[in-house]
DNA sequence: CCTATAGTAGAACGATCAGTACACAATCTA
DNA sequence: TAGATTGTGTACTGATCGTTCTACTATAGG
């Protein structure tokens, strides 16, 4: 029962998210947000009940529509070099086919971070248990049954080290994109050290 | 000629840099600025003009006092693990003896990078500046004299794998210390296992 | 049709924002 | 000491902030 609505809500959202990850949650307006969806702002704050409610909505869906399909290939790939360089090479090719103009956007989660998790518990929380959910399924990538030189403490640092090259390199997309394709090419050259030990480790085989 | 400052200008300056890396340039005002500074916004902007002229003051002193005394020993030491060892271990000692309930800083320049940069050509340009002076420094340390196994591509993808492990480090002091404390034990792991090739690549000397 | 419910529109809220105008105080040079 | 110069304090600007209130509109169930 009740009015039915003039605008689809999965369409509002993305537009909202989309606002938030080019200028920060802070750094958006409600006004923005307005022109952004086409809503009103009583709208909004009926739907959502505040900025706040508005841009939690919109990194469950960053996660769910933007992050997490790209993590898959860690996951139902057989564990390995592949699945790892397969995911990097997906992140590397979405950032090279960007225009030239593109909004430099980064990464709502590394925004969040550097933002509302320096003052704010919940958003500190939501960006840990994704960190958690990152090297996980690089845990699960990285992990070579039956090579005992390569252990689960080993397993964890190499996780750690590829999480954070894509973590920087998604910092650096507000900077320089060309460091931030080096950088991604350097995580890809490491990991190809990592399952062919003739070459020497950081090598790229010309 | 003229009257004498009641203040010392570079006091003010740190109490502003402080402000501006725990709050990050967007979520600092001018009433905190007074605050933390004891000055009156009169004199703040008959000293530096603007929020945006202050900052700029901010970051040059958040460079030279605190980045650049930290990247010294990548440059003074001989060349080599024990220089990028030092360093990461200043950083990673650093962080252990901040007390629990430390504001979540971060870095400074992370947090330009996340937010200004987004949207100021000028913000950019510093961060893109620091980032080359920081992997210029890696390069220079990470350097192997004599060895042509590890060429000058080598070397850049170890001192970019460095950097970027360094900053996602930084990125997280804001989120979660532990894992931050992991990633540059990670780090020191990895630069060890470069220069003791008889290790598997990655694996932490028992 | 009636009414409860829910969506929309617009105006307004007080608070805060960055920045400024101006009078006053202190210190210099001449 | 006179006057130019520079720092300080107060009050205020118009704009914008997130949020709320009220009136209005449309739809659903009974």
């Amino acid at each position: 029962m009740g009015r039915t609505p003039l605008f689809d809500r999965t369409t509002v959202v993305r537009s909202a998210r989309d606002l938030f990850w080019v200028r920060g949650f802070e750094g958006t307006s409600i006004a923005q947000l307005e022109s952004a969806t086409g809503l009103h702002r009583s709208s909004l704050y009926h739907c959502f009940g505040s900025k706040r409610g508005l841009f939690d909505v919109a990194l469950d869906d960053y996660l769910d529509t933007v992050i997490r399909p790209r993590l898959r290939v860690l996951r139902t790939e057989p564990a390995g070099a592949d699945a790892v360089l397969r995911y990097l090479s997906s992140v590397r090719v979405a950032i090279e086919s960007l225009p030239d103009d593109a909004a430099r956007r980064g990464c709502l989660l590394v925004g969040c971070a550097a933002g509302l998790a320096g003052q704010d518990e919940a958003a500190r929380e939501f960006v840990a248990a994704y960190w958690d959910e990152f090297t996980a399924a690089l845990r699960q990538a990285l992990t070579i049954a039956g090579d005992p030189r390569v252990g689960a403490g080993v397993v964890d640092q190499r996780a750690r080290t590829i999480a954070a090259m894509s973590t920087s390199a998604m910092l650096l997309d507000r900077v320089d994109r060309v460091e931030q394709l080096a950088i991604l090419a350097a995580a890809e050259a490491l990991v190809r050290s990592w399952f062919s030990p003739v070459d020497e480790p950081g090598v790229t085989p010309a």
